[in-house]
DNA sequence: TATTGTGAACATCTTCACAGCT
DNA sequence: AGCTGTGAAGATGTTCACAATA
């Protein structure tokens, strides 16, 4: 996807937006701790990257750190929280309510961050109606997604429907001006240029992991475990 | 992480293996249409990259096409699984079955999969003993982790408890000689260098994602689907 | 003719290493 | 002394473009 972006001057690598809210978050867990400064070294440690990368990544936004200092969180959690425009919440519409779907309209990390279930649709008559999520939500009928995202101005969507419903799901909610998807379902969705895509497929996961997990990978790892006394 | 990986030649990038498991699924869903065989062309288009880019992958690890023909997809597929290792059925722990837990457990795209879930474990006194999943596991204590791991030899971890308790439960994982593992929990794992680790998180996913929602975007959007005439 | 596999070019991303500031 | 921000170097990843060939 090429993404649309008038104003940057430069062109700013989508690896790093991706990496922001990770900075973000374990920013806020230290300023939980009490924690009010960081250097760019300890922050790295904590995150599994090297200080030099969460340098040049902020380095793209402005100058966030003191020299000798390091890093004053509260400023620096605002700051991202500012880039990712996460000074705002945002109005979400789910699509599915199975299992997968009720599991995310209840999952904690929602609740706390800035995203909001704001309309939750299935197409089982079945499940039409009922209650859903925490604040009276009620389930939606999929043939009122293009309608209600559009009125309700949701432009986020989250697509928890079995495969063979995703990319039709995707359609409904770019027709109703959705523009961003958090695609849970194991199909590549086909979307205009405009649309911003995040696939979520833990089997794709595993699967890329299985890769490493072979005979000579798991003697080797015995003895990192030190279960094998010699060679 | 550095992954041990002492036969291969060329360091194969990891990228690359992130990749096959998105060629096989697709490949495997046209065979399942009926199509024996297709051009990285066409290919290409169905998982929106670069035919080049899928020709580049493949070339890692030999040569699966023919010239002005393209690629037998059934034999194909059976390559790219040789290559995953998903020739063999892998057991995984599957821990923490509160929502999440106990929506990954009925997930079909598992069922579907070379992934069996062979243990559950909880920490909760409430669940424990109960019913787990589809083929009458039962849930384990949260305490037998890393011995029921290590007696069954199960080598991959999937990680669904709240965030205050993932690093401890990684460890018990380790401890047991996984060396895989997927975590849903927002918590960048300390691990090992022998431990691969694969983070689901759908709330940093989309906190990227709004980074490109900003006003300037939406409104040139708005383009896009017809909605402003002008300017 | 249609398409692969790949050297070479290009583009992107990461790290080094250090001047400069506190 | 300790740390940032960044130019330059290096590493990694992608695409081009075409010879080889079914």
């Amino acid at each position: 996807m090429t993404l649309y972006n008038p104003t940057e001057e430069a062109e700013i690598p989508e690896v790093v937006i991706r990496r922001l809210p990770i900075y973000a978050r374990t920013l806020a867990e230290l300023l939980g701790h009490g924690i009010g400064s960081v250097s760019s070294n300890e922050l790295a440690d904590r995150i599994g990257v090297t200080a030099a990368q969460i340098r040049r990544d902020l380095s793209y936004f402005g100058k966030f750190g003191k020299q000798g200092k390091g890093y004053d969180i509260a400023y620096l959690v605002s700051e991202i929280h500012r880039i990712l425009n996460l000074t705002q919440d945002w109005d979400v519409a789910l699509v599915g309510f199975g299992h997968l779907g009720q599991a995310i309209a209840r999952y904690r990390g929602f609740r706390e961050s800035n995203f909001r279930i704001a309309a939750v649709f299935d197409d089982d008559p079945e499940k039409i109606a009922r209650p859903a999520g925490p604040e009276g939500l009620e389930v939606l009928s999929h043939a009122r997604i293009t309608d209600v995202v559009r009125e309700r101005g949701i432009r986020i969507g989250i697509i928890a429907v079995p495969a063979a419903a995703a990319q039709q799901t995707a359609e409904l909610l770019i027709a109703g001006r959705v523009v961003a998807l958090l695609n849970y379902a194991p199909v590549v969705l086909q979307v205009p240029d405009h649309v911003c895509v995040r696939d979520i497929d833990p089997v794709a996961m595993l699967q890329s992991m299985t890769y490493y997990l072979d005979k000579s990978y798991l003697r080797a790892h015995a003895h990192a475990n030190g279960l094998v006394e010699d060679k």
